[in-house]
DNA sequence: CTATTTTATAACCTTAAAGGTATAAAAAAC
DNA sequence: GTTTTTTATACCTTTAAGGTTATAAAATAG
């Protein structure tokens, strides 16, 4: 179950190593397992938004709306 | 389980009835289930990132990282 | 280079999301 | 007003998310 990064994905990883975090000392401040932030980074599409948003939220960002990008309709 | 109204929910009903849609034929048409479709616009917090994107991508939207509003925080 | 830290992958297990169906409530049409 | 359509809520089953743990791989420090 090979899965490609993504904008989510990249994003995260970029906020933690900007931040100087581990995956585990992420995990803990975002009060997730740290499965879940292995899974997020690695663009696991079918994450529950609850937890998404916990771990965002921890950057200032949420979950929301954008409009999609032509590249990613085909 | 009394979920509050999201942004996301609003969004979602708005846009379906937009389209003049009823909540079977969105389902139908994003190819998830009609439950799906409920809890989404009752603002359901736990939903799943993929299924979410099926629903947003008919209204040419998607899931993404933004700001979150001060509002929100307290 | 080797030692240490960090990250990736996988198995096992529990819990809850998702879907179906049914019924009640609400909204819209008449 | 009544009837019809749409939406909300509840119950149940199946399936997979994600927590835990272990181990392998990769990156970094020494």
């Amino acid at each position: 179950m090979k899965e490609n990064l993504t904008d989510l994905s990249i994003y995260v990883k970029a906020k933690r190593k900007q931040n100087k975090l581990t995956q585990p000392e992420l995990a803990l401040k975002a009060g997730v397992g740290l499965r879940f932030v292995r899974d997020l980074e690695q663009g696991k599409k079918s994450m529950r938004m609850d937890k998404v948003n916990d771990v965002l939220r921890l950057f200032g960002g949420a979950l929301g709306v954008v409009p999609l990008d032509r590249e990613k309709l085909l």
